[in-house]
DNA sequence: GTTAGCACTCGATCATTGAGAGTGCTAACA
DNA sequence: TGTTAGCACTCTCAATGATCGAGTGCTAAC
């Protein structure tokens, strides 16, 4: 036995129910409110008992109707991939209204954007910080802060790498900084950010004098690479309304994963450019979301930058919607970022 | 009637009870597990009854005990305050753990201190970044960053008021940025913040060729009073554990109060220097907070610059675990940030 | 002023019951 | 041979009611 034509349109039509409803779906169900081809509800029946069969739907117990399988959701939203659905009119607008256009600090829109897509897709939204694969650096300047203290600013074509806090000698006047910042940049202009390293640790050996400053720029472009807080979160208790985490520890699992960037960052992660993954349930690799999926997309930001945005969902996500918003925001946000 | 020291005692014994178990009191418990003077639950049973007339105990219902009123909580917490509790060796040490004393920029050390103030208290923690009150700028600079934008850095004798990309024309030059900085830097020097407002509109009237620019500083001056993204919250998943909150409409409510920025500082802030501020239940004003307590105190840096850290938790609070923990956190944290 | 005793209240728990939804199987039908 | 009607069966869910126990308020005695 295998998946035909018909079984697959009564696999399709159970899982949308599911997806709505979050409740076992009976034949019956299906035959009425579905009506596929007129068949009746006992012919529903024998297909859904041969979908079983094959591992796309399970029964909680007898004479409840039956759910999806992680099988059944991964044919799912193959086919949805492959049909391309669209995003409604209506949902630009609110995407657009909810999506506030002013914020210029990448954390602002970065912020805006987890807001924007939670609000709409009543999920919860991730989305990382861009960050350069291979960016180059334009430009170094230090800016005079306090005795001892400046404000580093590493700027790269996409734009600003990283701006951090940096002790400096404390005899150093605005002048000898504004020189610095020069040297700087001109020496590594046009350098990745590998190689930036290995210039810096040369310089640092040819320049006795500015070693402390060296050292803080170093340090900075290390943690530009590794990226601090570069993830932001929105509608985390969006998730709280549905069912399957009515159960308070669930629900506190799942938060608990929420507030670790390490795992907030591998579920997200590993998106192959300009394309979605879908991650179903224990797909994740994450146990506390067993009952959860992932849609996360990766964004460009010019050439070479990218980030990541992601929609956290029980697995009875309406993938349906979420995918042409996360495209539409991949777009919105590449080209927004893109002049910052 | 009124209070005395025999009902002061029954009271701080059924909110230590109630705080420890969620459940209401009856009298059978205060007379056997705290035996206050060896009376009998009869005699206690009078004492709670003149009690809840005074308005310090309410009862769910008859024949369930009862459970300590807004007014009890304000009065435990005013002799608490009183008392001076102290943060005990192990609970030092187990901040200290949690504590990241590496963190180096500003926001990493906020957030892992919110972190550590959660864990150890099992509470959601509240903790703002540090902002100056009566600063004065000190230094204005533009970085180039791309075509049409650069980096705005407001610097003030205490630090960094704020940075932020604003949009530039785009035919300025490097160097014209840099002359810019300079004309502003001399303009604004020694002005605080209100004063800065007025200045700059005078200065934009004066020279309409910097137009934008101009109105981008103004915009960042503004931003920086209000303050961006300088509140963080650690260990939110802690109040789903609490029998409070079990009810996920009410988690729900409260998660998403955690998520406005706006609500979340009006819970926290307002904290007189150095003390504790203590808001129970409706004290909050936040409807949705009516079953929670917040504690909140504020930190210094050196003379000027302020910042609050704060614990939202149940009403029923171990308060005279939270207050040490604030106070110790509150010092640690001042230090530590001294030399950022 | 304190306490023992007792009637009373009210929520929580548990077993029972009936309704409803859904299944699987069989036999009849086209 | 595929489809359908029919029916017995299973299992959950909600309502019902009985019982239990914790706790109170009051009274009378100490």
């Amino acid at each position: 036995m295998q998946m035909d034509e018909r079984k697959s349109r009564i696999l399709m039509a159970i899982i949308d129910d599911y997806i709505m409803t979050a409740m076992p779906v009976g034949s019956r169900t299906i035959s009425k409110k579905y009506g596929i081809g007129g068949l009746s509800s006992a012919t529903i029946r024998n297909e859904m008992s041969d979908l079983e069969e094959l591992g796309y739907l399970d029964q909680p117990h007898t004479s409840a109707g039956r759910i999806p399988s992680t099988k059944a959701y991964r044919l799912y939203v193959e086919t949805l991939l492959r049909g391309g659905s669209e995003l409604s009119d209506d949902e630009t607008r609110r995407l657009r209204n909810h999506f506030d256009r002013r914020a210029r600090q990448v954390e602002d829109v970065i912020a805006s954007a987890a807001r924007a897509i939670s609000d709409v897709t009543l999920y919860t939204a991730v989305v990382t910080v861009p960050k350069g694969q291979t960016t180059r650096i334009r430009r170094v300047q230090l800016v005079p802060v306090s005795e001892g203290a400046a404000l580093l600013v590493l700027v790269t074509d996409t734009g600003i790498l990283r701006d951090t806090v940096i002790r400096v000698d404390g005899q150093l006047t605005p002048d000898h900084l504004h020189e610095i910042s020069g040297m700087l940049t001109e020496e590594l202009h046009g350098l990745t950010l590998d190689e930036v390293r290995g210039k810096l640790s040369e310089i640092g050996g040819r320049l006795r004098t500015h070693r402390k400053v060296i050292e803080g720029v170093l340090a900075a472009v290390e943690q530009g690479e590794g990226g601090a807080k570069d993830v932001m979160v929105g509608g985390r208790a969006n998730l709280l309304q549905y069912p399957e985490y009515s159960d308070s520890e669930k629900a506190r699992a799942l938060l608990n994963v929420l507030e670790t960037r390490e795992k907030l960052l591998s579920l997200v992660q590993g998106a192959p450019k300009m394309s979605f993954t879908i991650r179903i349930g224990d797909e994740t690799g994450v146990p506390e979301m067993s009952e959860c999926s992932v849609v996360s997309m990766s964004y460009r930001i010019g050439d070479e930058s990218t980030g990541t945005i992601g929609v956290i969902g029980p697995t009875r996500m309406q993938y349906a919607r979420v995918i042409p918003v996360l495209d539409y925001m991949s777009r919105v946000l590449g080209e927004l970022l893109k002049d910052t």
